[in-house]
DNA sequence: CAAATAGTGTCTGTTAGACATTATGGG
DNA sequence: CCCATAATGTCTAACAGACACTATTTG
């Protein structure tokens, strides 16, 4: 796996910026900030969940010009004194109350006119949420704010399909050869619920023999002793991730 | 292969940001463009090509505060007007003269305090240039500016040489799943070329054998007919990539 | 004992990697 | 004919995918 658990923590510290045009400038005294025009910076987070056996993300519903009513990735204005990664946090607390999740930058959108207010560029990331822990807000949910699934969605404001299939094809990559599966389930499930994470995902079913043979192998699992017992049939072992083995994937 | 030779074409194209902090204005026209303080927004690009039986990058010589001194990677502000990758085009257009060459956005970096004249969020871009290409204005470069081996590399302003890491793995990462390499080479080359690309990128010598049975069953390569002769030993086929078969890799 | 899901192994085709010799040109 | 590099095939081990039956629990 090459992400951490939040993604950007080793790049995005303390790295600085080349500012190439400024170099005429002789003395920090002489450079001044209100030389240049500057675009609006925004963060916009795809928040992904799974829901009822089905990949979800977290949309709102605009309630102003443009694209009045319709449904939006949730964003806001980068503010001046917090990192990308802390802009998309806050958005993330502000619209699931969830914190500590996986956080990955994903791609930066800039194009002239994207926005008729004003030239904005947005970075988006995408987080994913654990399921079990979410349930608890669900019921909060505003009327502007909803869930919905990545194959069946609903016309989006500004080319944010665009962007949400970029997202599910970069899901889709990393399962393969990450540990980003475990991050859509609670600390402790059974060989079956990952493997639906799998399928859910790539949209397809999977050989469970095969499936628990690969997984199993790699020794990324760690059986936990537990069982979890639901309904009349046998009951599964249950497996936690195991982080030291995370190399093997 | 994911990605087009221009890489960012098919995403940056009329994607628009969300503005969930601007709810609260119902009409275009109560929006304050100079509501809120913004950032500076630059664009840095890597620039890598083979030299000499090496991968190497462009780095320009800060003259003036902060770093001053000190090599880093080019960049510059973002015009008002311009899309990201057009900024990024202007700047590779400006360093190399060089046009039409693989282009993809790597990362965006924005941590507060990264850059102690003001707030400044870069979006990082790395590009690929062919080799033959560029010998033509190799010897155009001023002193302050030179071409370094990705593995000999001076000291580094800001937290370049983080960048600089993080882009050699993406390369290397897609070297094996994308068709990137050919943005190396010129438009016909003979497999010990190609071989030496993949050589020097994963730095370690690889099975000539092994290496050409696998390029081959691809069906990625499209015999020219012509064959290299150089040297005093026998003349090496000639190929060219044909994009047709990419998906094949 | 019926229903429901957990759990397990074999065979086969493909792929990756180790490895040595012959071919062809120029001087 | 010498030198230098191009070009080629086989064997083996590991992995991926197809495929069917037994085990354990509850009601």
């Amino acid at each position: 796996m090459e992400e951490q658990r939040i993604a950007t923590d080793s790049l995005s510290e303390s790295v600085e910026a080349t500012t190439g045009t400024m170099e005429q400038e002789s003395e920090a005294i002489h450079y001044d900030v209100n030389k240049y025009e500057r675009p609006s910076v925004t963060v916009d987070v795809v928040m992904m969940s799974l829901r009822q056996r089905d990949l979800q993300i977290l949309l709102i519903k605009r309630r102003s010009w443009p694209y009045e009513g319709m449904w939006a990735i949730p964003g806001g204005f980068v503010n001046m004194d917090e990192s990308l990664e802390t802009a998309a946090k806050r958005e993330l607390q502000e619209e699931t109350g969830v914190q500590d999740v996986y956080l990955e930058q994903l791609y930066t959108f800039g194009d002239p006119g994207r926005d008729p207010r004003t030239r904005v560029i947005t970075v988006v990331y995408f987080a994913l949420l654990d399921s079990e822990r979410l349930q608890v807000r669900a019921a909060s949910d505003a009327a502007d704010v909803g869930w919905f699934s990545v194959y069946e969605l609903p016309p989006l404001a500004f080319d944010h399909a665009k962007i949400l299939d970029y997202t599910l094809n970069r899901l889709r990559g990393k399962l393969e050869y990450t540990t980003i599966a475990f991050n859509l389930l609670p600390e402790q499930f059974t060989l079956r619920e990952l493997q639906r994470v799998y399928e859910i995902i790539h949209h397809r079913r999977l050989d469970k023999r095969n499936f628990r043979k690969k997984i199993l192998t790699t020794g990324i699992l760690e059986d936990t002793g537990a069982k979890k017992m639901e309904g009349t049939h046998r009951p599964a072992r249950l497996y936690r991730f195991n982080p030291a083995a995370e190399h093997k994937l």
